[in-house]
RNA sequence: GGGCAAUUAGCUCAAUUGGCUAGAGCAUCUCGUUUACACCGAGGGGGUUGCAGGUUCGAGUCCUGCAUUGCCCACCA
């Protein structure tokens, strides 16, 4: 008997001392790592005051995975994390924070000071961020964690900018965007939300100028009417033929606008006629364009009424249309009102309504002239350098480049990188040198990293999109363009991110890197799915549905929680979790332990082999199960190699519990042999470290003479295959069938499992496993009695002495139906064998194992013919 | 409206890309506390792979159509 090990591994006891170790032991840092091969992920950042949840779990889980199994192959691996600084959320997250704890809002603070205080929030939060990432045990080199805002990430951002710049690639114009009036700025399109409301169809008659008709369109903001420019119906409508060219009065303004006709218009909805308010609506901002409207914006970035409003000035938009439909009814002017489904914009952080509005901002010119983001990102997908998991999701990379438009990446918020542009009014004698152009501004723009010297400048107040930093993630945070981690890691191997973010993210950091470094800036982009609850439902605060991976980690252990995210799930394919899921892993690590508690407790002298030779395989459980495990092993490998996690995983697992514990650790009580057992405890170790790091860890310490030796640092082991045996895999399971035929016969006359039944030996060899397994006790063959059960396979029988117990019909049936089986199977497979064209068309080594396969048929045929001959006798 | 994905045992999912009798886990039923493990072991039941066609020697896998569900994009005056 060897040392004590309690019976189940406490995985709240070891891992933060596991995690520990490993980090002291500095080899989360490639720098101490010496081979000439290296593989690079770097880690997509949380928001850096965010809460650990289930998309990062399994987003890290897949990551480090793949970043241990490089190690143990002999990399310099290097797992980069970092955080982001998020930029609207924070701001509104802080600021909500110090107007609740001080009761001022940013602009009491000043512009300098909340970004101080926001930074330094956000720094305390990244500690917290941390502490949560290392219970997931991600190998990650902490030693270079960044964050978005650091100075040399932001300077890699800026000078990108200043380039673009110079390259023509950037312009500030006026263009139609979604506002929030309660954040303050302009919101990309997909951090704009959308909700299906309840909402009315208003019908407002507009006259036509110099007649009595009028042309009624229908609307459900009236309020933007104030702003109209024009009247627009389809060209093809017989309706509003006669109207086209005409000019309409627009009640309440009594400004004159022209009926167009435009063939965005849908003819059926509503009258046919549309007002277009090219200020407040993104299709009319378009029409407007074609057809040179003018722009009146007459609700302002604080969703009010303007000027231009009259006598609603100063009204919110709510107001103003209640307002304007009293008017408009006291006119006679309004028609109908109608029920429909609206799908209001909604602010993703702050979820108040979006206001379209027509303001200057920055935008990046995604197909410029001197050089196309988007064409040049296309080439990238569409050639195939890059590879998907899964592969389908290239396709939707494709369609999403090519509708690809200009992109806004100005913010007006303050927590952010400031965009490196100055501006100052031209001094009168510059203004007489543009030779009367009118066109030329009145202003002039310096861009570049340091401010510009002389007076006067003042430095544009908005931020970038924070997409526009971390599309840049994967080599700014390397130290782009000379620094050292640059030129050994870029490009990077691995790129993981959940599904939802494909196009925004993966998209522009393909772009970005394309543009500046001229490289593609990973090989492999990796996508997990969308985590659910068990009953397929998103995990959400309102549904209160959502699973804490702290909680479960803290419950089932870090390994546990690990599988749980990853086994059984496919690239880019949504998932269901909960609890019982996370406990039979759990139950799963139990085994595990148990497994290499056996075999270092059996042995007081156990020790691990890392070789072993053939002369140490002498049985044929032994070479069945090496044979076995060297095939597991290359499997493994192979699927690491394919990034298939799941099935890597699954193999592992029927070998572990399948195999080894229920097969061969039954077997070894009996016929001992440390070297095997030594043997394949060291190798499933290291193949089930990459998965469960904390448990394969803690028993390696156990295990391992050295205690100083980390499994983590342990070589990959490698498949020898001069231990692959067909012939033992085919005796073995005929040895299993043998056995399992036994307990079967047990089980339908209901003997107990422990009840030892006596048998007799006719034509099988390992007589005691066999005694062991099955529970029999074989006397001399001489004490035969007259009426027995055979149990044959096509290479053993024997008999059982139960023939009291034995209902000889039953047993008939049984047999009989078997061969029924068998003889469908047989004759399926020799028409397909006498198929010429299955012959000709299918692969030899298919032809092959039916050929065998029939053969095992009959062969098995012969053998219950033979049981039924015995049956017949009693 | 356009696109993508999914549909396999009661539930959650596989099936190495067209080839061995479609497999696991959970749940369920029977039996069992054999000194690695009851977080366990042995055994059983449970499938017309959503529907209808097609291609093929062979289809869960490929093609066409349909149905249901989910996601993304666009539109919603």
């Amino acid at each position: 008997m060897g040392k004590e090990i309690p019976k189940q591994y406490i995985s709240s006891e070891s891992e933060d001392i596991i995690y520990e170790r490993w980090e002291k032991s500095g080899f989360f840092n490639p720098d101490n790592i010496i081979s000439a091969k290296k593989y690079c992920n770097v880690l997509p950042p949380p928001n850096a005051n965010g809460e650990l949840h289930l998309g990062h779990a399994s987003g890290y889980s897949v990551m480090d995975i793949f970043g241990r199994y490089e190690r143990m192959s002999g990399k310099k691996v290097l797992l980069l994390p970092g955080k982001d600084h998020a930029g609207i959320q924070t701001q509104v997250v802080f600021e909500k924070k110090i107007r609740d704890e001080r009761g001022i809002g940013r602009h009491a603070l000043g512009r300098v000071r909340f970004y101080k205080e926001s930074y330094e929030f956000c720094k305390k939060s990244s500690d917290y961020m941390r502490g949560q990432e290392k219970k997931l045990g991600i190998s990650a080199d902490w030693s270079r964690e960044k964050f978005t805002l650091d100075s040399d990430v932001t300077k890699v951002a800026l000078e990108t900018f200043v380039k673009m710049y110079g390259d023509g690639m950037i312009y500030r114009g006026r263009r139609i965007i979604n506002w929030c009036p309660h954040c303050g700025t302009a919101l990309s399109d997909v951090e704009v939300l959308h909700k299906e409301e309840d909402g009315k169809l208003y019908y407002i008659q507009y006259p036509i100028k110099n007649s009595k008709e009028f042309i009624v369109v229908a609307t459900t903001r009236p309020e933007t009417m104030l702003g109209d420019a024009a009247v627009a119906v389809h060209p093809k409508d017989k309706n509003y033929f006669n109207f086209i060219g005409k000019t309409a009065i627009l009640p309440l303004q009594e400004r004159e606008i022209p009926i167009i006709a435009d063939r965005r218009i849908d003819m059926d909805f509503g009258t046919g006629a549309v007002k277009i308010t090219p200020a407040h609506d993104p299709v009319d901002w378009q029409i407007g364009k074609t057809h040179k409207l003018p722009e009146h914006q007459v609700i302002n970035e604080e969703a009010r009424i303007t000027r231009l409003g009259g006598k609603y000035k100063g009204q919110n938009v709510l107001e103003a249309r209640k307002n304007i439909l009293e008017d408009l009814a006291k006119l006679g002017l309004l028609g109908k009102e109608e029920s429909v489904k609206i799908s209001k914009s909604i602010c993703e952080r702050c979820k108040s309504a979006i206001e379209p509005l027509i303001s200057k901002q920055w935008f990046v010119k995604v197909d410029a002239e001197k050089y196309s983001l988007k064409q040049e990102a296309l080439k990238a997908v569409r050639g195939g350098k890059i590879n998907f998991y899964p592969e389908s999701l290239r396709k939707i990379m494709i369609q999403w480049l090519n509708n690809l438009e200009d992109w806004c990446i100005s913010r007006q918020i303050w927590w952010g990188h400031r965009l490196p542009v100055w501006q100052k009014l031209k001094a009168k004698s510059e203004k007489l040198k543009v030779n009367g152009n009118k066109k030329e501004s009145k202003t002039e723009t310096y861009v570049g990293l340091e401010p510009p010297k002389g007076e006067d400048w003042i430095q544009d107040p908005d931020t970038f999109d924070t997409w526009f930093s971390s599309g840049q993630w994967a080599y700014s945070t390397l130290g782009y363009p000379d620094q050292l981690d640059y030129r050994k890691y870029y490009p990077t191997d691995m790129m993981v991110m959940g599904r939802d973010i494909l196009p925004f993210w993966a998209s522009r950091m393909i772009m970005l890197s394309l543009y500046r470094t001229k490289k593609i800036p990973f090989k492999n982009l990796y996508f997990t799915g969308l985590i659910r609850d068990k009953d397929g439902f998103k995990m959400s605060k309102s549904r209160d549905n959502g699973i804490n991976p702290l909680e479960m980690i803290k419950k089932f252990g870090s390994d546990a929680f690990r599988l749980s995210v990853i086994m059984n799930v496919s690239p880019g394919q949504d998932s269901r979790l909960y609890e019982e899921k996370i406990e039979s892993f759990r139950n799963f690590i139990t085994k595990l332990w148990n497994i290499c508690r056996y075999a270092i407790q059996t042995d007081e002298n156990f020790t691990l082999f890392e070789k072993i030779t053939r002369r140490d395989l002498k049985t044929l459980a032994e070479k069945w199960i090496i044979s076995e495990l060297e095939e597991t092993t290359k499997a493994v490998t192979d699927l690491l190699k394919k990034k298939n996690i799941s099935l890597a995983q699954e193999r592992l697992r029927k070998f572990t519990w399948d195999d080894f514990a229920d097969w061969y650790i039954e077997i070894n009580k009996l016929e001992n042999n440390p070297k095997v057992l030594g043997y394949i405890v060291d190798k499933i170790l290291k193949l089930w470290h990459p998965f469960t790091p904390f448990v394969t860890e803690k028993i390696y310490s156990l295990a391992k003479k050295d205690k100083e030796k980390l499994l983590m640092m342990e070589r990959w082991p490698r498949s020898e295959k001069k231990f692959v045996s067909q012939k033992a895999k085919e005796d073995f399971a005929d040895f299993k069938e043998l056995v399992i035929k036994i307990r079967n016969t047990r089980g339908n006359y209901h003997i107990n499992p422990g009840e030892t039944i006596v048998a007799f030996s006719e034509k099988s060899g390992e007589k005691d496993l066999i005694e062991r397994l099955a529970k029999v006790k074989f006397l001399a063959i001489a004490d035969v009695p007259a009426k027995v059960i055979h149990i044959k396979t096509r290479k053993r029988s024997l008999s059982l002495d139960i023939s009291h117990l034995i209902d000889v019909k039953k047993e008939i049936a049984a047999i009989e139906a078997e061969m029924a089986n068998l003889e469908k199977l047989a004759q399926k497979t020799e028409a397909m064998l006498n198929n010429q064209k299955f012959i000709s068309g299918a692969a030899k080594e298919v032809v092959d194992t039916y050929r065998m396969k029939l053969k095992e048929y009959r062969e098995k045929i012969v053998v219950q013919l033979g049981l039924l001959k015995n049956l017949y006798g009693l």
